[in-house]
DNA sequence: GCACTCTCGACCTAAGAAGTCGAGAAAGTC
DNA sequence: GACTTTCTCGACTTCTTAGGTCGAGAGTGC
């Protein structure tokens, strides 16, 4: 139930890229002190968004990265899941593969309901979201809760 | 973003214990094999809930283990802060404490929301519930979303 | 040709996940 | 008091992941 470094530099990244928008592409080197991330680990994982089909980049002088989609197409989850794989697993299967015995039967839909709620976040937060700081009102509605702050 | 084995099981056998309800304790060897749950691995872990206050415990015969709180008491979330400790920490840190730089302002609200939407299942769901198979109307509502079951 | 920048496999260390072992301490029974 | 049962708990193992570093190479633009 924890979010790796690798995801966070991951969505990081990719905001940034969306904030440079058409134009030319950006460095890997200005990506990782922008938003102080160890390069080297960071081309990884460009790596990896590019493999997964959301980033593109070019070598040489005048080289670097970009998104493949625009950025309001771009959400949270895809760049969440191209590092991290499906999100919200139990014991590294899927909730609705998961068979529990008697009376642990309903926990598999406890499991489904939380993988929902990350969901219904991640997926409707987009890349343009995060660089105009305008969340979904879905999702400024819980941030508005103080006790969504509360540590625990 | 991803469920452990150890959590999965921590409240699997909480469960079992909330269904056994008042009378004697239970053994650690009838958790293991009506959960399907490896003994020595299980043992650490109620030792874990017993050193959180969650569980009671005696030796010898007639000893197991039982609630140290009604099954309606005891919140999902409850078990799983016990052995995995804060929902939700983006690289070991609780959101609230992360400074974005720039660009990625919002990405803390992000992390909050989801938080917030991980806490409003595990913190509404008692272990009373998942031994009746009666959860919360909240969380039946997820549940009942065809798209929750979605692969993804 | 040369500088620049991505590509990508190899490698590394530390920590955590998942589990096993075995000695000991408390509790009940006879 | 001896004996059995069952929890207690530290030590240990194995495997994977997290997080990160290094260095050679390949494509690009000038």
């Amino acid at each position: 139930m924890r979010v790796s470094a690798k995801a966070d530099y991951a969505v990081r990244a990719a905001v940034e890229l969306a904030a440079a928008g058409e134009g030319e592409p950006v460095k890997g080197e200005r990506l990782a002190t922008s938003q102080d991330i160890p390069l080297q680990f960071l081309e990884h994982i460009l790596l990896e968004l590019k493999h997964q089909g959301l980033v593109r980049a070019r070598r040489g002088a005048k080289g670097g990265y970009w998104l493949a989609r625009p950025a309001d197409e771009v959400t949270v989850a895809d760049v969440v899941r191209a590092v991290e794989g499906p999100i919200a697993n139990v014991q590294s299967m899927p909730p609705e593969t998961i068979e529990y015995a008697g009376n642990a039967e309903a926990l598999r839909d406890v499991w489904i309901a939380v993988r929902a709620n990350i969901r219904s976040v991640l997926e409707n937060v987009t890349l343009a979201d995060l660089v105009a700081s305008e969340l979904p009102a879905s999702v400024e509605a819980l941030t508005a809760e103080p006790d969504s702050w509360a540590a625990r």
